[in-house]
DNA sequence: TCAAAAGTGTTATCCTTACACCCATGT
DNA sequence: ACATGGGTGTAAGGATAACACTTTTGA
């Protein structure tokens, strides 16, 4: 029972790649901060690169890589992922031959004033996750892509495996009992590349379902991070004030709404996100007042810290608001 | 700005381990595998091992490692964390000079029969936290502790720094406002090796203020990877239903509940738990009853797979039963 | 008969959700 | 006037936490 020592011999060589998704919130939108090409051709990608000796930690080699490749430096980062399955490698390594291992961090920054980073582009997420977006109500993409939903889930040939499927299906995209949750970022991905509906699919062995594909596709394994990101970040915020990382010092309730919905991907109440926040503890006065809001002046406030230590899990426990607009569309 | 090409030079050469916490509950008592040793001398370890070429994946290279080591093969797995930094590598890598990256995993088994692994032994995981176990009340530990921590906070020599030591004091500990927090295991055990109240400390350049050390101690940076372990399945198990991969076929809401307890470290208030329980749909009736409960005989059931479908969040949102005996105790 | 565990009922309280409405500013 | 955003009141409903109490077994 002891194989220990023979498995012991073939240790790989590895390259470690650090790999960042640095998030803003721009206008209310969620926005991502991409590099060209990269190691994987043409295609848009996270800033990254391989960890070097003289990186004391992690986090520390990845920052360097960061502020090399976009000029942006980081505040909050936190790890989210390590990937290293070999038949995922969607990008051959550079150094050849060897093995790659990727680990992902999730960045926060405040929003980009001036772009002085060469090659370094700030664009929405849900360019790449158009499926994600339920701000306005039941994204249009769902439709398009149902179909090939279905024919998946239909097309084993034992009942087994068809139900199997449907459950799968249930859990990611809300059919079936549970709905639609907005975490489940990184199922709903790995399903869709499982059907083959994302362009990443068909550079690889995989279900290889050619057409274009459904959302702008990412170099390398890229896009996969970026759902681990998404994922992380809309649950985090629920129990953790981590939106605040991306607040300006000052800003309004509304702004802050926005921000939370940016994220989320889905519209909240008004009247009860403001409670909520005030009873939280999670903000204080600044005094100041903005004037051009197009309504009525609104106060300005600021993050409050001790509120870290007050509560257990200051974080704000959103649920969509329930008029959703039914976001029907006409068929063509 | 661009100091890429610079860094890219110096790419590191990297073993990565592969690190398992493997927890069981056996008669209302949460349990950890251990192993003798490992590469780190004498103390007790993970079960873990190097990253070889054959493992397709990273997960996969894990259960054979574990499989070889301890002869118990692996249900439900999930990555935690990678470790990665220079000045936190406590046991010297096997393979001289180079980094070591270890990338820890969490995994629930049922409760072990037959101990054919040789050198794994299965061990209370308080063993390691004795801080963590707030079932019969406060641990007594704590009271040892608490001179250390707070004179911890009073050490520095600016008022910012005693201030921010005594905020991050207050939010692990739960010293000031918020109250234990049963997640933060991580949070206290980091706060822990800072004071140099571990072992660890002294192993290494940190505090090192000598003694043997608050709770057993582990090979190399293992006590961290068991910490992060333990946050994450404290965490998870309020929304998710992984407790279920640690329950028999069949098992009593007592069993239940008893599980939960050992994992959060915390009492529970018994009926509020299975009406709990029953309401989410968690379980369903398998028909049969124990009789060697000590006293009326109790329902078997079994976990009901449907909830992963139906439920948005389907976990055991538990919070402390009020009534936590004082744990005081005699000083000597 | 008592201890121990299994269960049920009920209440008070808090939180969430939704609805309705008023306020202040710009065009 | 009215659109736009800011902001308050409140009532219905559900979830929670605590208390009190009954039931069924074994020693």
């Amino acid at each position: 029972m002891k194989t220990g020592t023979a498995q012991h011999r073939a240790s790989a060589s590895v390259t470690v790649d650090l790999t960042a998704v640095i998030v803003a919130v721009t206008d209310g939108q969620p926005r991502v901060l991409t590099v060209a090409g990269g190691t994987s051709g043409s295609a848009e990608a996270l800033p990254s690169g391989p960890l070097a000796r003289q990186h004391r930690t992690l986090e520390q080699g990845l920052r360097a890589w960061v502020e090399a490749q976009t000029g942006q430096s980081l505040g909050y980062v936190e790890q989210l992922y390590t990937f290293g399955d070999l038949d995922r490698q969607l990008a051959p390594p550079s150094a050849g031959g060897g093995r790659v291992l990727s680990i992902g961090y999730l960045a926060l920054v405040r929003e980009p004033r001036d772009r002085s980073g060469d090659a370094a582009t700030w664009h929405d997420w849900y360019r790449y996750f158009p499926w994600e977006d339920w701000r306005r109500g039941r994204p249009d993409v769902l439709a398009d892509i149902e179909p090939a939903l279905s024919a998946w889930v239909r097309a084993p040939a034992t009942a087994g495996e068809r139900e199997s499927r449907r459950e799968r299906l249930g859990v990611a995209f809300g059919t079936g009992g549970g709905g639609w949750s907005e975490d489940r970022v990184l199922e709903r991905y790995e399903l869709a590349y499982e059907v083959g509906l994302v362009q990443e699919a068909d550079r690889e062995g995989a279900a290889g379902t050619a057409g274009p594909g459904v959302g702008v596709a990412m170099g390398g394994d890229h896009r996969r991070i970026l759902a681990t990101a998404i994922a992380r970040l809309r649950g985090k915020i629920k129990y953790r004030p981590v939106v605040f990382e991306l607040m300006p010092p000052a800003f309004t309730l509304l702004q802050l709404q926005q921000a939370v919905e940016a994220l989320a991907g889905m519209p909240l109440h008004k009247p009860n996100f403001r409670r909520l926040v005030e009873q939280q503890g999670l903000v204080e006065e600044t005094g100041a007042v903005t004037l051009g809001t197009g309504g009525r002046p609104a106060r300005l406030v600021r993050f409050r810290r001790e509120a870290l230590v007050e509560r257990p899990a200051p974080g704000l426990r959103v649920r969509a608001r329930s008029g959703r607009r039914s976001g029907s569309r006409s068929s063509s």
